[in-house]
This record gives structure tokens, C-alpha cells and sequence, in this order.
DNA sequence: TTGTATGCGTTATCAC
DNA sequence: GTGATAACGCATACAA
């Protein structure tokens, strides 16, 4: 259990190049005032030693760790881990380290993995949770740690925020569907616990279908490409006639589930199954039929959202809030010209 | 800059409730000997002050943090977000927090990357990246952190292991293709820094070749599907007949656009070209056709590999390295019965 | 049961 | 230029 006891300190390398502590903090930190020969004879022993500085205890004594947390749904998706990758990429450029923090859907979960992140004393946040409401957003706030928060349009004192616009581009699409002579009936594909966003979707989806007048219709399928596949494979052998239809999916598995099962099932896409992805990555063009859908480059994202954090550290954050629309690629799963 | 100047501190807490910080310390973590009246009172003082702990000043008193360092590379293969989330969902288990460090696919990094680590005070250590060799991992074991190193057989006082058995099943394919009378030419399509993984199989893949006396072709592709599809459309367009062949392929996304760029250049699959994914994922099973794919589930390796960290840090890793076997999952991109 | 004192490994403010 | 010394926020052995 101690596993670090052997650490060298710095008090150790002080004793053996016979120079106070101090003098080895100011060479770590290469601070001025100090002979060129000490700090060679320094920098030689901290070699000999293998000395590393313990980055705890430079925490405590600057009150700065470069260590920012991210809160992000443990689903392994890949939206999520381009989102992620972008935050990284940034981060390491930035000199900042990540911190994990994953939640399961669970508004519970996420709010205690923000009380975790405040004992780990980060330097500021991002967190991309679909469960947290505006209620959570000044709870985080109120610890007056730095924060991003993606998806959502909230800001406070110490909180930026980065939102989607999948509603609007949603809303034109169905609109410009019918009004082009789609006249398929519209299902739009509702997952347990998918989030706000999802929420959001089909909220907007719902609304243009009233507005329009059209009949529409909404059903459940598991977040999981294999049972949704096999449902919708079922489904359609038995009974191909109502199989016919226009499928708005969350994700890109999803609705290559549903074009998978439509194509396996004997149907044609997108002649009698038309199918689109909200949430669209590069596998939206890698499946085949290629998937119509919605894209943002959830990359980008996550560098933005690093980028406004530190400038959100270093009170330098003009806009806190800034939106990302989505935009609509017409691929294969559906009709087009 | 002071954004964590007005945190609650152990000190403001004691001095509110009237008693000593020693006494706050012990609520804190739960010991015995206080009244359940001061109990109370300190941990209701505790809730209206908002106190959190600090993780940093308790990790610096108890020499113990509770956070896993993760070294991989930074880019977002679905394999490694297998991985990292079944490292992170064990971890969430057993109370440790993840903290990531990306490389890109380069030793120097990976090895500045350790440093790093170490100078974070993390309790342990998982690293997955390729690049490393031999003397890295004495390297690490020198720093005597626990550390569990993926993809290697490498093991030291401190150091368990975890590695794939790609190379025996790679060959197995490739002699049982033959001998099932396979004819086609078979292709190594490599990946520039593609790790020691991909170099591995690649070297199996030769000496197999050359042990069977079969000829065998190498080329280069780019490491991403876009590109990948771009330059096989226009090879196989180029002279059909030269592009009869089967395939193996790093990744998914690459099998999937040699696939993509046979079928869109008029090509049969498998008849005319096979393709076999190395590292195959759940998108093995969603292309179409479906990719015959060597299967290694991460995320199991991942909780794997986060177990026997904590068993070393505990000094209870019985087994310090451990074997995860390919297995071969015949799909539509090559002959089967 | 509770309080006091010391140490964890740094940085930073002083004197010298 | 260099060296003591006090923080940083907490845990803990020891004393009361």
C-alpha cells in the first residue's frame, strides 16, 4: 500500500546538491535569480535522483491544478468519443489534463458526479449531460468552479454553454419532405432515457406534424443495434404493409438497424423505407444505403468547449454561449433528388 | 484566477460548529469515537457551509489519490472507446476516478506521457499504447507505480500485463483458406504507425505466406475510411482484374471501405474481393456485407485490466499477465459454407 | 470523546 | 543569489 512512499522529494534533492529547498523549487520553476553553476548542479541531482515534482502538493501550495473535469454518459458513443477526442486534443495543447467522470443517464448520477468533481479540485468543467436542468445548472454554478455546459442554453456567473439547433433543421426537413411529395407517414423512433436532446427532437418532430396536419407516429425501440435489428426485422416480415414508412432514428446504428432490417426484411430503401439519423458520424456514410441525417462535428465541439473554458478560467469569455447547427446531409436512406 | 479562493475549508467548518477540526476530520471520514450529538452538529454546519473536502489536501495527507492514470492514443477508435469505458465502469465501481493522457501514436509521446503520470500522484497505471517497448516498461517499473500494460507480455515487480493472441488466429485463417481451396491472392493492407498490433499480425501474416510458399501482396493505405475508399475506388477501377484479391484490414472502417470501394466499383463481395477486419467491433455486424472480423471484446478487457491494477495495488495480482484470445467470426466479406 | 501538534511536498514571502 | 519559514487543506498520533 505504499506504493509511493519511495517518492524523491524535493527536500531530498536540496540535501544532496547541498542547496536549500528553495533554491531547488526556483530551478523546477525556472525562476530567475540563480547562478547558472547551482543550477546545473541541481539539475544534475534532480537527474541522478529521478526526482519528479508531486503535482498534489504543487496544487495545494498554488491553488491551481492544470487538471480540468469532464462529465460525460459512460455510453461508449460514437458522437461521444469524437467529443471527447476534440476536448483532449485541446487540453493536451493547453497544457490541462482530463479528468473522467461518467454518468449512466441518471440526473442523480450526474449531480453527484459534480459534487465528485468539486473535492477533486479541478480547475474547471465540462459537462455534457442530457439530464441536468436549468435547476442543476445553478447548483454547479454555485460552486463558482468553471464550467461548460454542452447542451443546454443556461449560463451563470461561471458557466458558459454550448447548444445544439437539431429542432429548427428537424422542423424544415419533415416541412420540406412534404411539401416535395413525401408522402410516406413518419415514425419517429423514441429511446428510454436517450436525454434531452432526443426530448427535444421529438417534441419538435410531434409539432411540425400538427402544424401540418399529418397523421404520425412514435415508437419504442432499445438503445442497442442487435434487439433493435431483430424488432424491426420482426416487425416488418410481419407485416410489410404497414412497414412502409419514413423512420426518424437517434443514431446512426440505430437507423442502420432499422435500414438493415427494412433491406433484410425484403423491403427497399428508401423506396419503401426511408430512414434518418439524428445524431450522424462518419458511419452514416460507411453503412450501406448510406444514411440521410443530421451531422455535427462533435470534434469541433469539444475543442470549442475547451477553448471557451479556458477562457472562461482566465476571465476572458466574451460570448457565453455559443450554438452549433446541426446540418442536413441527404444521403441514400432517403428520398431525394 | 482565484476561482477556488472561496472554498470552504475543514478550518471554517470547525470554527462554525464550535469544535476542533480534528473532530470535523473524523465525521468526515466516518470514525468512531463522537458523540452523536456532535455528530450532528458538525455535519449540519457541513451542509449549510456547502463544505466539500479537498480531494488534493486529503490525497497529500494519506499519500493516496484514488485516481487511475490512462494512457492511449488519442485517436477515437470505436476499439478504444471499448476499451476506456470498460476501464471507467469498473473503476466507478471500486471508487477511482480516471485520469486520461492521449498519445499519438509515438514513443516519445507515450514515454512523456509516463512522466506525467507519475508527477499526477495517480495510485496506478493503465497503458495502451503500442509504440512501447522492452525498456519503457522498465522505465515504468523503475517509478515503481502500479501499472497495467496492454498489448505486451512485459511484466515487472510493479507491471502486470494483458495481450492478444492476433498473430496464432491470423495464421489459422490464412492456412485454413487455402486449404479450403481458396484461391484469391490475400493482401496486407497496412497502416503507417499503426502500432506494434498491426505489425505484429503483419509479420504472422508474411511468415505464414512464406511457410506455405504462397505469394502474398503488401500495400499502404491511409488511416481513415474517406481516403481508404477514395484510393481503392480508383485502384479497382483502374484494372478489375488486378483487384480480385482478399483483403485483411486493420480496423473496421478501413474493411468497410475496401468493401464499399469493391461494391461501388462494380465488384462482387466475396466473389470478386474478401475482406477480413483485424480488430473487429460491433460495425463488423452492421456493414453489409457483414465483415468477417477478428473479434476481441475491449470493454472486457478494459474491466480486466482496471481489476488487476487494483489487485496489484493491493499486492494481490496473483497472475501478472494475462491472455485474451481472437476469435475468428466468419461474415459475408469472405467464402464460407 | 475531543483537542493539539505535526507532517504530507510544494510555493512564496520574507530576510540575509 | 540564497536560505529559513509560513502557508495550502487535510489526516493522525498523541495528549487531555
Amino acid at each position: 500500500m505504499n506504493n509511493l512512499k519511495d517518492r524523491v522529494t524535493i527536500y531530498q534533492v536540496a540535501q544532496a546538491a547541498g542547496v536549500s529547498l528553495a533554491t531547488v523549487s526556483r530551478v523546477i520553476n525556472n525562476q530567475g535569480n540563480v547562478t547558472p553553476a547551482t543550477r546545473q548542479k541541481v539539475e544534475a541531482t534532480i537527474k541522478k535522483l529521478g526526482y519528479k515534482p508531486s503535482g498534489l502538493a504543487q496544487a495545494l501550495a498554488t491553488n491551481k491544478t492544470t487538471n480540468i473535469g469532464v462529465i460525460i454518459p459512460s455510453a461508449n458513443y460514437v458522437y461521444i468519443s469524437n467529443l471527447l477526442s476534440g476536448i483532449s486534443e485541446v487540453a493536451k495543447q493547453k497544457g490541462f489534463v482530463l479528468t473522467l467522470f461518467t454518468t449512466s443517464h441518471s440526473r442523480e448520477e450526474a449531480l453527484s458526479m459534480i459534487e465528485k468533481v468539486i473535492t477533486t479540485h479541478v480547475d474547471g468543467a465540462i459537462v455534457f449531460d442530457d439530464e441536468l436542468g436549468a435547476e442543476d445548472i445553478a447548483t454547479i454554478n454555485s460552486y463558482s468552479v468553471p464550467t461548460i455546459v454542452i447542451g443546454n442554453t443556461i449560463t451563470g456567473d461561471k458557466v458558459g454553454s454550448i447548444h445544439f439547433s437539431y429542432g429548427d433543421e428537424l422542423k424544415n426537413i419533415i416541412r420540406t419532405y412534404y411539401k416535395e411529395g413525401g408522402d410516406k407517414e413518419m415514425t419517429f423512433v423514441h429511446v428510454h432515457d436517450g436525454g434531452r436532446l432526443l426530448t427535444h427532437c421529438e417534441h419538435c418532430f410531434i409539432e411540425v406534424h400538427k402544424e401540418l396536419g399529418k397523421e404520425y407516429r412514435v415508437t419504442n425501440c432499445d438503445d442497442s443495434y442487435t434487439h433493435t435489428y431483430a424488432d424491426f426485422v420482426e416487425a416488418f416480415k410481419k407485416d410489410p404493409a404497414a412497414a412502409r414508412g419514413y423512420y426518424v432514428a437517434y443514431r446512426d446504428s440505430l437507423a442502420a438497424a432499422i435500414e438493415n432490417a427494412a433491406t433484410d426484411a425484403g423491403l427497399a430503401v428508401p423506396g419503401d423505407v426511408e430512414v434518418l439519423s439524428l445524431v450522424g458520424t462518419k458511419y452514416a456514410n460507411i453503412v450501406r444505403p448510406t444514411l440521410s441525417s443530421l451531422q455535427i462535428d462533435m470534434s469541433e465541439v469539444g475543442k470549442r468547449a475547451m477553448l471557451m473554458l479556458i477562457d472562461l478560467i482566465n476571465n476572458n469569455l466574451e460570448e457565453k454561449t455559443c450554438r452549433f447547427e446541426a446540418h442536413y446531409v441527404a444521403r441514400a436512406s432517403t428520398r431525394g433528388e
